[in-house]
DNA sequence: CGAGTTTCGATACTGGCGTATCGTATGCTG
DNA sequence: CAGCATACGATACGCCAGTATCGAAACTCG
């Protein structure tokens, strides 16, 4: 018995996703978030608002989908040394973070993962497990070159990193500039490279 | 000519004031954020919609304000350590955000800073700045204790701390346990402990 | 080929946030 | 006392997210 993964039933028309898609993108970027209507979406589109929930359970998923545009984050280059991947790492997830379509978007999917489960473990498996992988590399090749004295816990680095990142940009209000994003990756790596983590 | 800091017409009734306030937090401890209705608030208060709007300018606001009660935060006591200070403080500000009512405001909260600059300037005034005096007053004992080789800067220190907290439970979904704390806490001490901060 | 299941477009509907409008009440200021 | 500016209750309204309903189309399985 082969599950073919398609179950019964009319499929979905991908020539519809892609236009639901790319109309969110192009609506997004042109009005901004507050702006979209999920009418104007679907009209745009051409087709209709059941095609889009069908997909999306929300504006705010809809719109975070269209505002991601690499499911395919380049991996963080090696720069020979930790304090230079954790800058480097640093610097791509503000910038990310940034965009003008993410500075939007964040916070209403913060605010949706509020209210759906659902919606906390998409974001889970999108983003989180994948920026925690980058975190993983950059701790694995710094393990390799003998700079660390432990393996330090993966979920701790990556929660206070990126945690300084997202709280910065969305909750203090204030991008950090280059120096204090040298501030916070110093720290980091003065803690790392001294300390023997507890065992998590 | 005394500015008596009343403008002219007529004032505001206080006791819609607390009414209001006090609507707003039995409706969200009631039935939640979601579920809450202006007008519901407006009906238990006694009062109408426009009142409610003369004073909040959104529904996030509201039920900020709501569950807020106390805007004279307990100073961390003083432990005697870095090390225990920030981590009083930590546990203090995790459970903070871990109240029934902050987990569900919070998001929401961020949310509408995003839309409204004036929004993000108020939280600033009533979150992030008493948080970063209470970082701040950590500092300076850790300082006057000479635990720190130089002063950290505070803003830093700030960023890590808090946004390790509220990147965890309101973004990763998963709020820090004991342990998981402690790891924060102790890298943070560390890399304090250990370098020359940059100048800020 | 027929039964069952799902998608599609189209459209109508509900609920709730936020705004606007009135007539009235209440305070300051001259 | 005469403005004047604002707050008040009471609605009414616009707008939009999200849900529901319909007949028709498209695909799978037996």
């Amino acid at each position: 018995m082969v599950r073919t993964g398609q179950g019964p039933g009319r499929p979905r028309d991908s020539e519809i996703d892609e236009a639901v898609l790319g109309a969110a993108r192009e609506l997004l970027a042109e009005v901004g978030y507050a702006a979209v209507t999920m009418d104007a979406a679907a009209a745009r589109a051409g087709t209709s608002k059941a095609a889009i929930y069908r997909r999306y359970r929300s504006k705010a998923e809809l719109l975070f989908a269209a505002a991601v545009h690499s499911p395919a984050p380049a991996p963080t280059a090696d720069t020979g040394s930790l304090a230079g991947d954790l800058a480097a790492l640093a610097r791509r997830v503000l910038s990310d973070m940034t965009t003008p379509a993410a500075r939007e978007v964040a916070p209403q999917v913060v605010a949706e993962v509020a209210r759906s489960p659902e919606a906390a473990r998409r974001l889970r498996d999108v983003f989180v497990s994948g920026e925690r992988a980058e975190v993983d590399a950059v701790l694995d090749r710094a393990t390799g070159r003998g700079e660390l004295p432990t393996r330090p816990d993966v979920a701790t680095v990556h929660r206070v990193l990126g945690g300084a990142l997202f709280f910065s940009v969305f909750v203090i209000g204030e991008e950090p500039d280059e120096a204090a994003l040298a501030d916070v990756v110093d720290l980091l790596v003065a803690g790392l490279t001294t300390r023997s983590t507890l065992p998590s």
